[in-house]
DNA sequence: AGCACGCCGACT
DNA sequence: GTCGGCGTGCTC
């Protein structure tokens, strides 16, 4: 082993560049890159990576290291390549993918959550007499005495009513250390393989094959909703673990439910691990830990799971890979999941396993070329059937009644079947709240945000009008703000909120339930709604987005989509794909089980042909239609898309910015990648921040990354590489 | 003149 | 991220 001077390091701290030190001799032969190091900087000491051994720096008077924090690298060599490249393609500075890499669980050394149980130290006689002489003097001693009494089994500390300090000290309590909940003696009634169908079984026996070559190898699985993707997943995860390697399973944000988890567990029981941003820095050490030792063979997260240090990775699973929720777009880097994980099963010589009944247009076509192998699996696994779709022109309706009303009289006759029949309806409308805007019908003045360019959205649960976009809320003013004239307050515009309000005046007796992000605020509350709507505690779900995806209900047989034209307005290359993927995933709520489903559609646009696509189900000829535009438009998959974003509390200056950038790439790119012209984004002001941007146009990535990577260091920009919107 | 505040650049 | 330097603008 030869001897390093000089290391690059990447800071933990928010320094873009990274900085270099001399090495002392006793630690010449030890670095590696990887390693975790303590550096001084300016007049305290820093946490930081290795990112690079150096035999000389130009940089004179180096500071030297101060401390080794690990005996080894802290990342694998594949993920150390998976580093460099996502640095590379997405143009970001090394240590904002760091930060993805090594998360706070690691970089602030949390040691793994040690959970402790309480139990009472005492005989019951002992106990209750403690108890009567302590109910005076120390009621709170007394109290906990006596819950410790009735939990024999004793109780976690924050389940405790009181702190258990003083208790401890005196021996009337002890404590023991529970098993890591990763690892808990909770027991899951195991379940078996099933027997696969026939497109099942095809399709696993390509992916098993593919598994064996040790090589890499993607698969897209275009199965419709109930074809039993699943099963095929868990059987490929156990042919995997039964190679002696381990698999990484990525679902979307909200499908990462208790339901998710149980029935993996209950297949595979103590390997997996379960990586996502909501558990506590504790948990996810635990979970680190478990992977990195081999402890655990399986994880499963949300899209920040793809950066974990599982070993020998052998499949990685990408379910429901078209949804948006594996894009990165708010931070830096603004990475795609599914992407990641193509790349990292491609490092890894693995098997990258693609599934969705609505493919992304990028996927699809990676199968149509022969990137990946294609297995479709068009018949539902169960008895259901696929359900029938109607849709409602409500141009008609609105002339018939003489204005707007949610509901058009098929959806009504549908919905009082379903009640007669104890069946359960789900309504879905992408919008939250109960008035969209007011605006004042004497100066037709509309109420915005004071920080954003938006208005504000009436709630009449909490009664106060919020922005969608950063939260702020205020009342409703009595007056109008700018010409002061008393009651001209115009409401308009309908969200999930009215609905529940007007289906209660249409049906009353109703049962019935609210998803949407203003329900399901705190941490177990989506959880807990979808609970008690499988067990029937209403008759109706009413909600937005999030009700879509991912969710069984079996004795759902009706689903409305009260405006499913209102993507149609958004100006965006991917509208069309996501209303396409939306219907079919609100579609696939209906009729899941023995009952036969049905779906109406209500829109102001009934001859669109998207529409007639989406309601006919018809994901192949959707295909054709959109890639054609696309094609005709050049638009991904046919090209690259990069957006850079400008934004400035001064509007000036972040059009300014913009500008200067845009020229600056003009007179630096040669023929090819084509620039589009500074726009102010669809959202133009948010947080107060004034936001401009532009589109660049690419065949290839990399015939700007080194290009935007001077952007990066230089500018103060944001480059979103393969954007999921160009527009907002 | 003296100080508070915000902006900006450097940190090895 | 955090610190210090610098300029602006306000107060004494």
């Amino acid at each position: 082993m030869s001897s390093t001077l000089f290391v690059s390091v990447v800071l933990d701290q928010n320094l873009k560049k990274p900085l270099d030190y001399a090495v002392p001799e006793q630690w010449q032969r030890l670095v590696q890159v990887g390693m975790r190091v303590e550096v001084p900087l300016r007049s305290s000491l820093q946490k930081a990576t290795i990112v690079a051994l150096k035999e000389t720096s130009n940089i004179p008077h180096l500071k030297e290291i101060a401390r080794l924090l690990s005996a080894e690298s802290a990342l694998s060599d594949p993920l150390w390549k998976l580093a460099h490249w996502m640095a590379h393609y997405y143009a970001a500075p090394l240590q904002r993918v760091m930060k993805c890499f090594i998360p706070p669980s690691l970089r602030k050394e949390v040691r793994p959550k040690k959970e402790f149980l309480f139990f009472l130290a005492l005989t019951k006689d002992e106990a209750i007499t403690h108890i009567a002489s302590l109910r005076e003097k120390r009621p709170k001693q007394a109290d906990l005495l006596e819950q410790l009494l009735h939990a024999p089994k004793g109780l976690p500390a924050a389940q405790l009513n009181s702190s258990p300090e003083a208790l401890l000290k005196k021996k009337w309590i002890r404590r023991e250390e529970k098993a890591s909940s990763e690892l808990s003696n909770e027991e899951f009634f195991p379940t078996y393989p099933k027997k696969l169908n026939e497109e099942q079984s095809t399709c696993l026996e390509k992916i098993t094959a593919s598994l064996r070559t040790e090589q890499f190898a993607a698969h897209l699985i275009q199965g419709v909703t109930g074809s039993g993707k699943t099963e095929v997943y868990l059987q490929a995860i156990q042919t995997t673990l039964d190679l002696g390697k381990s698999a990484i399973m990525l679902v979307p944000e909200i499908s990462l439910t208790s339901q998710t988890i149980e029935r993996f567990r209950s297949r595979f029981q103590e390997k997996i691990a379960i990586w996502h941003h909501r558990r506590s820095l504790g948990e996810r050490t635990t979970a680190w830990n478990l992977l990195k030792n081999g402890q655990a063979q399986i994880v499963i997260g949300a899209r920040s799971a793809i950066f974990c240090p599982a070993q020998k990775v052998g499949l990685i699973i990408v379910d429901e890979e078209h949804d948006a929720s594996y894009k990165q777009s708010e931070e830096i880097p603004c990475y795609h999941g599914r992407d990641i994980a193509v790349m990292r099963a491609h490092i890894e010589r693995a098997t990258v396993l693609l599934g969705s009944a609505t493919p992304s247009l990028e996927s699809r076509y990676n199968a149509d070329i022969g990137k990946y192998t294609l297995s479709k699996l068009n018949s539902r696994a169960t008895s259901a059937t696929i359900p029938k779709v109607s849709i409602i022109d409500m141009k008609q309706v609105y002339d018939r009644v003489g204005g707007f009303t949610h509901f058009s009289d098929p959806l009504i006759d549908a919905l009082k079947l379903r009640l007669e029949a104890g069946e359960q309806t789900l309504l879905f409308l992408n919008r939250r709240g109960y008035h969209r805007l007011q605006m004042c019908s004497a100066c037709r003045y509309i109420i915005k945000c004071p920080h954003c360019d938006l208005s504000l959205t009436f709630h009449k649960n909490s009664h106060e009008l919020r922005c969608h976009l950063c939260d702020f809320s205020q009342n409703v003013p009595p007056l109008c703000p700018q010409c002061q004239s008393r009651e001209t307050l115009q409401f308009k515009g309908f969200g999930t909120e009215h609905v529940e309000r007007s289906l209660h005046a249409l049906l009353p007796g109703v049962r019935t339930l609210r998803m949407d992000r203003d329900t399901t605020r705190q941490k177990e509350s989506h959880e807990e709604l979808y609970k008690q709507f499988r067990a029937h505690k209403a008759d109706v779900l009413i909600g937005t987005q999030m009700i879509a995806k991912g969710f069984h209900f079996p004795s759902v047989t009706l689903v409305g989509v009260l405006n499913a034209d209102a993507a149609l307005h958004i100006p965006d290359f991917r509208s069309a794909e996501q209303l396409f993927q939306l219907i079919t995933q609100v579609a696939g709520r209906s009729g899941r089980s023995e009952l036969p489903g049905e779906v109406i559609l209500q829109t102001f646009l009934p001859d669109h042909p998207l529409l007639k696509l989406a309601a006919a189900q018809d994901y192949e000829a959707f295909y054709q239609v959109e890639l054609a535009e696309r094609r005709l438009f050049q638009y991904p998959p046919f090209c690259h898309l990069v957006k850079i974003t400008c934004s400035s509390p001064h509007p000036d200056k972040a059009q300014e910015e913009a500008l200067q950038i845009h020229a600056q790439l003009q007179k630096q790119l040669s023929e090819g990648p084509l620039l589009l012209p500074v726009l102010p984004a669809g959202h133009p002001k948010i947080k107060d921040q004034y936001r401009f941007q532009f589109i660049i146009k690419c065949l290839k990535i990399k015939d700007l990354s080194s290009l935007l990577e001077q952007l990066t260091t230089d500018l103060n920009c944001k480059i979103d590489v393969d954007p999921i919107n160009t527009f907002f």
